[in-house]
DNA sequence: TTCTAATCGAGACGGTACGTCAAGTCTTGCC
DNA sequence: GGCAAGACTTGACGTACCGTCTCGATTAGAA
């Protein structure tokens, strides 16, 4: 069909219009009451318009967060392990409470009868970050601060998973999340035996 | 609206017929493309008779997927709290990759817009498990197998986020999860100090 | 698809409100810039409703403007049949200066594209018409006015040709059309020999 | 806005391109699918280009059906002004017969909703063959084969009345229009009284 | 023969309307 | 009187074209 538009005619106007547009729409109303039409019509654009440039709303939306998402959640390293992770984890679960976060929640929604929002969301977010984290955590164990005989992969399981279980099934509040402890209970079978 | 119909008139014929419709279409076509429509026609049922006893296509399918669960997720108790938590696990991630899992896997999407479903998750799923593990976990701490000084609801979280980690973003295959290791490195954290 | 809707359950009130919508709309912005949307929208309906009866706007207008023909074109018969045929393309003449001429010619024009609406037109508004007239020339030729041995359709299509001639073409303005001369000059032809 | 372009530096290749694309599509698909987009891309030629030098696909199905339609209907003069006038509406029908028919039966149909296709219409088409019908009727006037109190131009009207009315409502086949006994019914009013 | 300005192809753009789908409500008999 | 059936209003879907608007790249006339 329209086999792919060409880049390098695109409108920059539009194209930052609808992105802020649906950013805006989707904290406004709620990611669920987002629709194609209203992105279109709150960024003065055409349907088609956004058509051409994204497959769905999913993809739209995951852009347009992913953009916020900003530096807010790497990986510092001050040496301890422990104290870094509790801090990062604290912004992820910042980010999470935030505007940002209640979009997010929805693309991942999204994702779960989309495949293709859900590869969006592991390439865009998921895995860069993963292996950001996996790094870090390499870092440690070459350290001597962490089991070298445990996937990094499954460790970014443990610290993360609770914080999804929260966001996700709205079992506590989030933003009650103790990054600190649950970083040190999770270390505990992760740190090398005397 | 209409105020609240008498379930002694309900008809039984129609009640499993629905959610029966419910489950084999979410199978069929997927969570997403289930459709109250649908449903109903594969009922044999009017849309009204569903709007009257299911207050949205959420709840539904909650409740389709509810009763087949039936009691492979309950809680063994052999004294060994390490193999009775990697034996449930393991039935639940056995579960979340059948039938039953995909269309949950869809009704916890739903829950993320629809507070109402949110809340009959947690009511029908999450909160009768929790609390069927923490009494578990419970025994197993007046047996002096785990920490008295950590809430057991803490516990349930670093046991089952990883799960829903993998269930919900796909990072890795939810089948290949080794129920029996993670366990294993969670309950490091958990155990009384020597 | 839809395989047909049951025409007892119609509602009187949109079946009315579609129709008066789309003749209005019709004579207000010209048949060419009729759109079912506008007329939807105008009959305080739903595009549905009018696709579920309607197969296109061309079929819909036809409608339209048949019920407003009323016995505008009936045949009198006083036993003159010159002054009969002028007195009724008189008043065809009138109709087809008037607002439903104006939509019939856009329904004429949407018929040249779209066989179904071809075949409506014939359907409901030629062929009857032209039964008529048949009826009123075979009793003219049975009063020894016409000739026997000439097919009455021939008749019709001399006498009508020349009014849809310049209604389509354009050519003079049919208001000046002289209905008693025209025919006249076409029943020379068809008058018997002496 | 574009206040003329300059016909000088006009592209012949593009021109021919246009035309015979329009003409070639119309065919195939029939006018009523015909699209201005598809015109450009089968002629190999940007849009705006043919906005350029056609306000309108009427206009430009008109002028290539129009460069079509070459000598076929002009007038004979043998001095039999009922067998000059059968042949060449003979001819008249073979072509409205012909793809060429096709395509103008759409042009018409756009005409009854666009004065500018329908001026374009009678300019190009109707005008300059109706004058060279009543040049021919003239001589036969002058010539005594016909009644000199009747307008050329109604005369007209009654001698291709007839076929436009086939042509555009399909009562009848227009490949069985007996031109001959039509003509020869037509002028019998026509003719000069004894 | 070069310069330069109009025309060209391409195609993205803001729009409008399309015809369809499903949502949730309302209405009408049947049982 | 609850139920099936299904017509209803509503609103969004994703698509097709519209006619306008840049863009460089020819390209042909005037210099």
């Amino acid at each position: 069909m329209t086999p792919e538009p060409n880049p390098v005619r695109r409108s920059a106007r539009s194209h930052r219009a609808i992105l802020d547009a649906t950013f805006d729409l989707a904290v406004r109303n709620g990611y669920s009451k987002l629709t194609i039409e209203a992105i279109a019509a709150a960024a003065g654009v055409g349907k088609p318009t956004i058509y051409r440039w994204w497959p769905s709303k999913g993809v739209l939306a995951l852009e347009s967060i992913n953009e916020r998402m900003g530096t807010a959640t790497d990986f510092p390293d001050t040496g301890d392990v422990a104290a870094d992770l509790a801090s990062q984890i604290d912004n992820v679960v910042r980010l999470f409470c935030s505007d940002v976060g209640a979009v997010f929640k929805g693309v991942i929604a999204e994702a779960q009868g989309d495949p293709q929002v859900a590869a969006a969301v592991r390439e865009a977010i998921t895995e860069p970050r993963t292996r950001q984290c996996q790094a870090r955590l390499e870092r440690a164990v070459a350290a001597g601060q962490l089991r070298a005989d445990i996937p990094t992969r499954m460790m970014v399981e443990q610290l993360y998973g609770p914080i999804y279980y929260r966001f996700l099934l709205g079992t506590e509040p989030l933003a009650d999340y103790d990054a600190h402890t649950m970083v040190e209970r999770a270390l505990e079978g992760l740190r090398p035996r005397l």
